[in-house]
DNA sequence: AACTATTTTTAGCCTTGCCTAAATAATTTT
DNA sequence: AAAATTATTTAGGCAAGGCTAAAAATAGTT
């Protein structure tokens, strides 16, 4: 890994390392494409000069998957990104809808020492203001207790929100003022066609279905012993 | 002013502005591809684009100034640049010699709700680690008390370090090693042609006319007076 | 005033990363 | 299995921002 990558070539190995984490499967051009808000033949380019450079291995047609030097890149990426919104969060006062944007272009330039810096300030974290994992030093990711969406619990179920699989600045305040905030405690009432029914504090609200199974939760104590 | 301008044009009407501050001259194409590190022809070529928006002046083979909005813009960039410097500085532990190179990549990329906080955080301040003064959120100049480069006082002038006109990393930390540091004092003990001698606590050194041309203080107040 | 040396500009080229349009491969439907 | 649809790649271009080499303007010297 001789010189530094671009900034575009950053960000499609965080998001071919991304995809990869959802669908197991290789990463497809147009999915690619449709992540970085590029057209396919973009996106086909890039792959040749990645694969050129062994950070992704890339079969014409077949997508592509990364490499582990690839991979590592992409951790060494999501760390920044995800320490710059923690540190955001904490450090400057910005709400969990605002953090995403600016940690997107800080990412790429921040150095080594200004990341050392936000993990010992903030006690070496192991997760963001959303609720996901940051690699700690080795690149590692953490491994956290279970969690669930919550379109896949059964009813009378409780726990506290532990993740938010959105970034959508939009959709986080929406979340915020129905107080569907990290670490807010609620119950499964009921999962319908429509949505999932829960209750938080005093209010009920129907979840639609795409916004529930971007709400993930770890179930309480009784819950998992039972 | 309606698009977002390069990184590239930010730092070229950046450097515009500190060399007019130097020279009250116009800027040569050579002075800036010294400053920039590019060939004189890529300078040419940028001051056309920069005139065509309407941000510098430019006549050819007479150099360019900046027009009241290209100024504006290099205002901008200078307090995002010092008010990171003394962010870093303060806030997350960097040393005077490490915050420019850090701050030099983040003051195109925070935006103005960083550039806000920062300043919120820093109590408003007026001068970054270096002593350079930061514009306002007006872009205005702090007017400060007059200071003056060592190479300038005569023989028994005491005051102390309000300002270091350079970047250089080695130099920056050579001067730490000196106690030549932000508010030191120090006094004049004479002129020569080799460069000022001059006496900080104990020590006394022989500063090389060059690298004392850098320094600036401000006298003490029975020096003023007098 | 005529040379000489230095600056600056012009002209032409290169790389990066994007685009559109057309060709080709893969997948789905009938 | 053929046809139709969808996904992907190829080919050719474009804008930014560099570069080199050559031409032209300016400045300095005799
Ligand atoms: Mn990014
Ligand atoms: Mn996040
Ligand atoms: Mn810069
Ligand atoms: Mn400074």
């Amino acid at each position: 890994m001789k010189t530094k990558l671009s900034e575009s070539q950053e960000d499609y190995l965080k998001h071919i390392f991304l995809l990869s984490e959802k669908s197991d499967e290789n990463v497809s051009a147009n999915a690619l494409a449709e992540r970085l808000k590029v057209k396919p033949a973009s996106v086909t380019n890039m792959l040749k000069k990645l694969s050129e450079l062994s950070l992704i291995e890339y079969v014409p047609y077949k997508g592509a998957s990364l490499t582990s030097s690839g991979e590592l890149i992409a951790l060494e990426v999501l760390r920044h990104h995800r320490l710059l919104e923690l540190y955001l969060s904490e450090m400057m006062g910005y709400s969990w809808d605002e953090v995403h944007e600016e940690a997107e272009k800080l990412e790429h330039v921040i150095s080594e020492r200004f990341e050392a810096k936000m993990a010992e300030q903030l006690g070496h974290p192991t997760h963001d203001p959303h609720g996901d994992p940051i690699p700690d030093q080795n690149l590692k990711l953490p491994s956290g207790p279970a969690i669930y969406p919550i379109t896949s619990l059964k009813a009378g179920v409780t726990g506290a929100i532990t993740r938010v699989l959105t970034q959508d600045k939009d959709t986080l305040n929406m979340l915020t003022r129905l107080s569907l905030v990290m670490n807010a405690e609620l119950e499964i009432i009921a999962q319908e066609r429509n949505g999932v029914r829960i209750r938080v504090g005093d209010e009920r609200f129907l979840i639609p279905l795409e916004l529930a199974s971007n709400i993930c939760i770890s179930k309480n104590e009784f819950e998992k012993t039972k």
